[in-house]
DNA sequence: GATCGTTGTTTCTTTAAGTATATAACGCTA
DNA sequence: TAGCGTTATATACTTAAAGAAACAACGATC
């Protein structure tokens, strides 16, 4: 059993943008006219050209532009606008299977319930997400030890109960996010200080905002990956953080919660 | 601009159930036979069996029993796999439609990215998810304060920074989910104890696991709502914790994360 | 045994969608 | 000005799917 699900994107309750027409738009950026692009796909020119005139009918902005005549008889380019648009909806596409994906897992159709399937589609106020692999995974009877390394080579350890170990379906070698809260975050400015079984990762704070009585600081990690941290005002003073200060940004593990 | 997405159950990489055959299955259930359940669709009796047909045949247990010929010259009737299967059907396509809405939501088409979108496909590790509704909302500078009430009426406080409240594009009023680790959870016997701040919520323990130095507790809040607890086993020890007592489940309002 | 309303099956018709093809218009090039 | 390859448009053809209608088989019921 296996779910399926095609993606459309509609302007005015009319199709705009499908699979198919993602490969026509592909085809065109890469032939320069819509005869060709149809040959490649393949469908006929009409199909195409219908297609072609549909979405530019439907979008706000133009997505092709068509030249009659000229050099080479004429042609068809794809506009800087629906080159974005083609690269919006493969991020689109992509969430949605991941989405599938999971909705599949956890459907036991022969049980007919959803089994541990709380809410799949949900967004989370945790202002720390990082993405990264399982490196080791412990389990006792109630509690449960999951490290992952980030893709910055830094390890984040989080403590989890084993019964979450078990509904996420957690393996070794697979992908998995960090998530904690900023509040639960403390910053240090000493680099070489270890506390015990702490998370400690270290990174020039980029940015500070201040205000009546919390501070929030984030600093990056790694390459593109960034923590923030909600501290009161006065410790902030105490430290005199300043952006680009190197710091070390704590977070107990048993604060980190993990997400497949 | 909207997405738009149908939900297909395939066996065998063949369509088993879609929209259409769920509105026929479900005439079928109210009408008892295929030649009245094509007519209320309405759709053509040939379709009407041949849809029928397929998906008895894809299917590993029968979904409808066909008789021909007897009382009332035969009749079809859904067997309790087949509510099953429609029933889930819905449950799959409720979650999926809250998938799509979502990935609307955050799918800035103009700019051409998804904005603050992370992953909206995740589940999480944390046990305690309780499904709410904002009964208020302040931020400050940095900070921000989201009170949610339950089904049970009770309320829980969260502390989030005001960036999340934004990205979540909270409202008074809406639904929202509470979650906490199990192991931000504290129990407490004493059922009129309060304490600054501190979410409190009662109910009888329903369930004790106890591990190697670790111990689950389990409480039922309202009608079918639990909150489970990790506590040491020293802690569970000296407050002579049995299944059935009433309890106290404290949780810091800082260390609730929330959902949409 | 005749009746009834259903399932199961066949055949024909209709319809929609796509394909193929032909051709005008276009604007640069030589 | 003729040639080119394209867009733009119309027309005819092909094909696949849906629908309509007709009818045999069925088994309880009267």
């Amino acid at each position: 059993m296996e779910l399926q699900s095609s993606l459309t994107l509609l302007s005015d309750n009319q199709p705009l943008l499908l699979e198919k027409r993602i490969r026509l738009l592909e085809a065109i950026e890469q032939h320069g006219s819509i005869s060709k692009a149809a040959k490649a796909v393949p469908m006929s020119y009409k199909a195409a050209w219908e297609a072609i005139d549909s979405i530019n009918n439907l979008s706000s902005k133009p997505v092709v532009e068509r030249e009659t005549g000229g050099k080479g008889g004429g042609g068809t380019v794809v506009t800087p606008y629906g080159k974005k648009l083609i690269e919006m909806f493969y991020l689109l596409k992509k969430q949605h299977q991941l989405f599938i994906d999971k909705l599949c897992e956890n459907a036991d159709f022969d049980s007919g319930d959803l089994g541990n399937l709380k809410r799949i589609a949900m967004q989370i106020s945790a202002r720390n997400q990082l993405q990264g692999r399982v490196l080791s995974l412990h389990t006792g009877e109630v509690s449960g030890r999951v490290v992952l390394e980030l893709k910055s080579k830094e390890r984040i350890t989080a403590n989890i109960t084993k019964d979450a170990v078990e509904n996420l379906g957690l393996r070794e070698g697979m992908d998995a996010v960090a998530i904690f809260k900023s509040s639960s975050v403390l910053v240090a400015k000493e680099e070489n200080l270890r506390l015990s079984a702490q998370n400690s990762l270290s990174g020039p704070i980029i940015q500070i905002t201040t205000g009546e009585v919390n501070v929030e600081v984030i600093a990056r990690i790694g390459q593109d990956e960034t923590i923030a941290a909600v501290i009161t005002k006065g410790a902030c003073e105490e430290l005199d953080l300043q952006v680009g200060n190197r710091v070390t940004m704590l977070v107990k593990s048993s604060s980190v919660m993990v997400g497949v």
